[in-house]
DNA sequence: TTTAATACATAATTTTCTTATGTATTAAAT
DNA sequence: ATTTAATACATAAGAAAATTATGTATTAAA
């Protein structure tokens, strides 16, 4: 069996929107060092997003409109709550149809079957 | 129904190597010109590698050890036929292991369920 | 009281692609 | 006959998106 500790970063790359933008359809509301653990929690640390990686992109959805933020304060720490506005909503879904598309492409590309029990 | 005519650039990025590398495995030898052709065919033009793209990726192989090539001359064309070395067959063997992985990742990461009848 | 975890941010660099440009042969269309 | 499209390679300039490194600061744990 193959054991895959964590995917080279070139995959990834690309499809760091779809997972913020997914995300927060999902949860409603997220702060981002919440979607870096999230992630890295559901994919049994797969995929960890640097804050390198992460910040620039959030500003990026937010300048182009697809989230807003409200700042809560915990004593004296800040947190940044990304929220999907009306068209980030559609956004998101055009994001993951294209990226379901994406992977039965490639699947016939690569001629990769189906698998059992893989999570 | 969704309809996709043609992959945003992003999503593509990573996964050039894994392509090329597994149209080599199965087809024994390609020459660069081919492989985009082959890849465009067989994704009905939802992916398009363009030379400037394909051919620094090429070299970059060689220069690896992943591939080797020979010319070949027809009339006064050439055309240079990329295979793959044993290091290459491996190499192959890991990224479509690490693509497959990947993509059962991503589905649950974004809760794409199966789909029939889908190529 | 030091270290680790939480929480944000940005700058320098690298990688990888797009776009543009270049050369040249061969087949097809006007 | 001659222009255009397709074949076939190559590289260089620029853009996009990540990595790596650095910075600030609070809070919890060792």
């Amino acid at each position: 069996m193959y054991i895959c500790p964590m995917y080279t970063s070139e995959l990834i790359k690309g499809t760091l929107k779809t997972i913020i933008l997914n995300l927060l359809k999902e949860r409603g509301k997220m702060y981002g060092y919440e979607i870096t653990q999230t992630v890295k929690e559901m994919t049994k640390d797969k995929i960890q997003i640097t804050e390198g990686a992460l910040y620039p992109t959030l500003h990026s959805l937010e300048k182009n409109g697809d989230v807003g933020f409200e700042k809560e304060y915990l004593g004296k720490r800040v947190r940044k709550y990304y929220t999907l506005t009306e068209q980030g909503q559609e956004t998101a879904k055009a994001k993951v149809n294209e990226f379901a598309d994406f992977i039965n492409t490639m699947k016939y590309l690569l001629d990769i079957e189906p698998k059992m029990g893989n999570a």
